[in-house]
RNA sequence: GCGGGCGUCGCCAAGUGGUUAAGGCAGCGGCUUGUGGCGCCGCUAUUCGGGGGUUCGAAUCCCCUCGCUCGCCCCA
């Protein structure tokens, strides 16, 4: 292919397209604003310890599917996996942390090296929120709720809300320390990714889609046996918020996620309509991160949309471009300067203008003014100019009589001109 | 990273070894340089993702490569 073309899972989105992100993005900063979020806009670049420190250094994120780099400075640098570990950053490195609670929102590019398939790209788009200093169980419900609102409002249903526990990092360890042991019995009946976790990774065992393993699963210890009263009186709460809140969900044991800062809530909302990556929002807990990452110990929650996941649920449900209120033909030099002026002050009257810049016969430019869908074609022309007028007829009417209106398009009749487009 | 399917114009496609690669939509030009929508006419792929091979002859068969897609892994 000599075409130049965009690199391996790197998607462009094209006018037709953006017209979607913007209705969403449009919606997600409203609700997130009436939340209290406040935005953080990070680089997209950090230096790769922060992701391998935060995510983990035996997760697949870091361990197979980070854009990493040396610099001129040969300093490694990473683009972003996720969001999370660059607002804590952000968040420590400007002190936020010490100015009492922070609910924070992000949005933009991810970059992961994956092998791209549906919903899943190597730079993909989330939208996410950062809560810090926020312990009650209540709080976990209120963040979640923000998410299910969000996706809710932007009529989505169908949709179901997964839950777990992850419990202490104390709780996980005993009950690691258990799987561990209880597996290596088991070992040669482990698929072989599995016996490969053992060693890594444990608790990822938990959820391997392997028929054999998930039936051994069946009879290995359960990790919400092993949560301490505290960590299961704040599951129990975060279930019994969730009824207040009548939002539905289903505990989902084996839901792990596959970063290690996470602790405690853990939450996945997924679609049945997106195929195997199911997943449209993820989030949870992690308290300790804020600590390991060189703070003083602060809770933190948090959850990330993919936008492109989004996108597939949304399909066509919302109208492609609009298309202008006024499409401007005109012609000959003179009349061609005063169609230039006249368009801005419509535009500046927040009149959606389309101005033909051709010159071309008024066949011709009407013919475009029908094509894009424009309510009113306006004519300047030579005959225009010398009475100075504008002439305005409305599009689609499908009524064969002329509808030609006349008027003075003086600075004073702007207002009369403008009433007549709006109507 | 591993396995399956696919790749013909901007889009949807016919064609499965034999003279100039259908058709539809969109686009452009004309009939109509002061009036669009309808109609009619014309134009738009020296080439079938790219490269190599087999053959008298390839979009059609073989190999390699790139891309897309689906599943696995994992995640948003």
């Amino acid at each position: 292919m000599n075409q130049l073309q965009s690199l391996r899972g790197m998607v462009d989105i094209l006018p037709e397209q953006t017209q979607l992100w913007q209705a969403v993005e449009l919606v997600a900063r409203e609700q997130l604003q009436c939340a209290g979020f406040k935005e953080i806009r990070t680089p997209l670049l950090e230096v790769t310890d922060l992701f391998s420190r935060s995510i983990g250094e035996q997760t697949d994120v870091v361990g197979k599917e980070m854009y990493t780099f040396s610099d001129r400075g040969d300093r490694s640098c990473t683009l972003r996996p996720e969001g999370t570990a660059s607002v804590v950053r952000a968040a420590l490195e400007h002190g936020l942390l010490k100015q009492g609670p922070q609910r924070l929102w992000y949005g933009g590019p991810m970059f992961r090296y994956e092998r791209p398939q549906a919903g899943r790209q190597r730079q993909f788009h989330q939208i996410g929120v950062e809560c810090f200093g926020m312990n009650s169980p209540r709080c976990d419900v209120e963040v979640i709720s923000i998410a299910w609102d969000l996706l809710d409002s932007l009529g989505l249903n169908d949709l179901a809300l997964e839950l777990n526990s992850l419990g202490s990092s104390e709780d996980r360890n005993r009950y690691r320390n258990k799987l561990v042991e209880w597996f290596q019995d088991r070992y040669e009946e482990l698929d072989v990714d599995s016996q490969q976790r053992l060693q890594n990774n444990p608790l990822r065992i938990l959820d391997s889609k392997d028929p054999k393993t998930q039936s051994l699963l069946r009879e290995a210890p359960v990790l919400e046996e092993y949560l301490c009263n505290e960590s299961s009186e704040r599951f129990l709460a975060v279930q019994d918020s969730l009824k207040a809140l009548q939002i539905p969900f289903k505990i989902n044991p084996r839901l792990v996620r596959g970063l290690d800062y996470y602790s405690h809530t853990a939450f996945e909302i997924t679609s049945k309509h997106l195929g195997s990556q199911a997943t449209v929002c993820g989030g949870g807990r992690y308290d300790g991160l804020v600590e390991q990452l060189g703070g003083s110990a602060t809770s933190g929650i948090g959850w990330a949309i993919g936008m492109e996941r989004l996108m597939i649920l949304l399909g066509d449900s919302i109208s492609g471009p609009t298309s202008p209120d006024v499409y401007f033909i005109n012609r000959g030099e003179e009349a061609q300067i005063k169609a230039l002026v006249l368009a801005r002050k419509l535009r500046a009257a927040s009149m959606k203008v389309e101005l033909d810049g051709s010159g071309a016969s008024f066949a011709k430019q009407f013919k475009r003014a029908d094509r894009c869908g424009a309510a009113w074609a306006m004519v300047l022309g030579d005959d225009e100019v010398s009475t100075g007028q504008v002439r305005i007829k409305k599009l689609h009417s499908h009524k064969d009589s002329s509808e030609k209106i006349e008027f003075l398009a003086s600075a004073n009749d702007l207002d009369r001109l403008l009433a007549l487009l709006r109507d």
